[in-house]
DNA sequence: CAAGCCGCTGTCACAAATGTCACATTTCAT
DNA sequence: ATGAAATGTGACATTTGTGACAGCGGCTTG
């Protein structure tokens, strides 16, 4: 839960630290008051989505603090090593789960911007977890790429359910990375 | 009645240790002084209510310890629900997973103090579930009730990597009840 | 076109709050 | 028990909030 300082605001904006405060009291910039004279403190996210709502720049530094990343779940490890190895070459950083307990925590815990779901994992429901996702509002912006073997059918229901998009097994690192590249720059 | 140190708080709020006890010098933030130097502890519900008092966002995982909460991990809805029963009645909050993925984002989104297990879930390890849990140094206060159907010698099994307790299926209410009352009181 | 009004931002000075640093002491994990 | 990490403290450096006031367009109005 990283926060800003009024004067860090104002110099990302290249304006002045009176500007600031105005913006936060008129409540145009979310914000909230520390105890003691009240100086503020504005929450990372919400400075984001502040600069968004008006078409602004926002700073790499600030992209970095959240740095957007791929979870990869996949019950076979070298599956899971070469989609980490394109995604490693696009430059983005992975991590893989092999289970579904662990994918769900990791999921929490590293808040990536894009999950890549093998559908048939033994044991565990593909379907199931892209329901569950997206009925949580939480992850409404996190990117479910399916990656499976299996029919185009069930890859369609995949769309339907909730997935962003599929690739059928074996797929080419090509084609996984134009999609990855697609989602993580949005 | 967990506690929280100055430096804690320091990082909740994205501010220096300093200033923390410069809150609780002046009566702003309520809290103690330990007999040694007078290290500073502040009640967790005292900090909760500070924060509020002052809109301040209050971090995901301070809500877990606010309310003390269980887990209850089960694919069989009706055995999740009699869990449930039991812990309610005992006066604690609970929450069900009928699957992996939705367990470990519970665990992790929750931070409940006490995770019942059922060790055989369709296409799920209980064991390494338990493992993987153990291996992060962030759930290492949570305690494990592994709750199973399966022989003394699997439960023994749990115990030994990890698990803090285990209950053999069909469990008397008297025995979970002992079991949630001494590991949530902790 | 000029004058006047209005909203927004910048400037300045000062008081108050917060941060920094070094070091002694305490806690904590092992 | 013992070393590593966290904490409290004082003096001092920075940052911040506030109020009052000024500059800068854009707009209406005469």
């Amino acid at each position: 839960m990283k926060t800003l300082t009024s004067g860090e605001i104002a110099s990302y904006c290249d304006v002045n630290l009176r500007t600031v405060i105005r913006w936060i009291e008129s409540g145009k910039l979310k914000g909230f008051k520390l105890p003691g004279r009240g100086n503020n403190r504005v929450l990372v996210e919400d400075f984001v989505a502040f600069l968004e709502r008006h078409d602004m720049p926002i700073p790499d530094s600030l992209k970095g603090i959240a740095t957007p990343s791929i979870l990869i779940v996949d019950d076979e490890m070298p599956v899971a090593k070469s989609i980490q190895r394109v995604a490693r070459r696009a430059g983005y950083e992975s991590y893989i789960a092999t289970g579904g307990f662990q994918a769900g925590i990791m999921l929490s815990q590293y808040e990536p911007k894009v999950m890549t779901l093998d559908l048939s994992m033994p044991g565990m429901d593909g379907y199931s977890v892209i329901e569950f996702t997206r009925d949580q509002s939480k992850y409404k912006d996190l990117k479910i790429v399916v990656i499976s073997a299996l029919d185009e059918i069930s890859l369609e229901r995949a769309l339907e359910i909730g997935a962003d998009a599929t690739l059928q097994k074996p797929f080419s690192n090509h084609d996984l990375t134009m999609v990855l590249e697609q989602f993580m720059s949005m």
